[in-house]
DNA sequence: GAAAATCCGTACCGTACGTTACGGTTCCGT
DNA sequence: ACGGAACCGTAACGTACGGTACGGATTTTC
């Protein structure tokens, strides 16, 4: 009854998804300073539609947030014949996308927004980002860990702290460094590269004898 | 000539020291809504006083982020008697002095904000923060890293992929959580347990014979 | 084919805020 | 003691922007 329209499970049309798409363009493009006009001007629609969409500013951010959280949702990691060398490849796949994402002109922007929101306002666009970034990876990423350990490969007794150490090997301080606007460059044969070195190091805090064979590799 | 004053090297009186307090209280309190009559309500002065010091709503706001940067340096590190032991304090105290700083509300704040602006307009924030945050604790522990090296009690190529790989386990996701929201807790006890467990593995990944005793204490 | 609904483009309103201006007061140097 | 500089408190100005209203065009529905 608050809100006009409560945006929470319902579908979008083609026309709002292409308005959402204009929001995603402008945060990129041109970062905070996100007026309605302009998102108007740039989707060719009226400022009257954007608000009966969306119901205000606030809400048109929310559902832009949640319309790209669902479309990052990657392709899950099977735990079909689990050997030492399928769970390297699935860390190894999950990091590479993980650092793909997170270094994205599309994350950057958005992140950057959730957490100036979360700065003022106590809203939920940051509640909505961990649930779908931070939170999500880590329910997608745990099966995978859980499963590596009733086949003998690791070994940890909490998979949080596991997961929590994984991804920041695999992150270290990429995600702060971007967001403060830093010109990282991250091109894909380095976030292959770090992929790996970030499985190889986790493999080697957490592995048992039957998943890592060689001591410091980590050192080449 | 542009900038009213530049404030790069120069010397705040105490006058306007107790205004910057203010503009972090006002950042800790309310967020990103920082206006410039509440500062000066806040800092009883009048507004006609912050703009002759410090030029306008940005140089205000870039003397905050050095004032407050200037203050975080925390004493150096003594090479001094570099045993295993004297290595492992020295990381294990770096480690939780940096979670402490990153997890202080002040710190949140000054980062959101960096973030924002860096969003927008691409002022320097952004690499103020990242000047006297992210590479000033590097320049500050590379040195406790190398002479470790050179006594030969741990191992690597490039000092500054060790350094990150450190930052990485002792940060995790912690600062991207917080800055999000996230209603992350960190006692002074778990941020001693967190250093002491990141360190650890830091040892267990680059340390040689001489510095790690037991392997995969991780687990515990 | 007309009535109704939807939507675009634009103009408009109210407010918030950065910035400037000004009267009154305190403090310092001579 | 006197003049001036610095400063405080407040008022005023201009702009930017969120939100609303309206005329005209297009699509949908019966």
């Amino acid at each position: 009854m608050a809100a006009p329209n409560d945006h929470s499970g319902e579908e979008l049309t083609a026309r709002q998804q292409a308005v959402l798409d204009a929001v995603l363009a402008l945060m990129v493009e041109h970062g905070g300073d996100l007026t309605m006009t302009a998102v108007a001007r740039r989707a060719s629609c009226s400022k009257e539609s954007l608000y009966k969409w969306f119901g205000d500013r606030d809400g048109l951010l929310a559902a832009t947030v949640q319309y790209q959280a669902s479309r990052v949702r990657a392709g899950n990691y099977d735990r079909t014949k689990l050997d030492a060398s399928a769970l390297r490849d699935s860390l190894v796949r999950f990091a590479a996308n993980w650092l793909s994402v997170i270094s994205s002109p599309t994350s950057i922007a958005l992140n950057r927004f959730a957490i100036a929101q979360a700065g003022t306002r106590g809203s939920n666009l940051g509640a909505i980002m961990l649930a779908n970034g931070r939170f999500a990876i880590g329910e997608r990423l745990k099966p995978v860990l859980d499963a590596g350990r009733e086949a003998g490969l690791i070994g940890f007794d909490d998979t949080e702290t596991a997961f929590r150490t994984f991804i920041g090997l695999v992150g270290r301080d990429v995600q702060i460094r971007l967001l403060l606007g830093d010109a990282l460059r991250l091109p894909a044969a380095e976030i292959e590269r770090d992929a790996a070195r970030a499985t190889d190091q986790f493999l080697d805090l957490y592995g048992t004898g039957l998943s890592v064979l060689g001591r410091n590799p980590t050192n080449a």
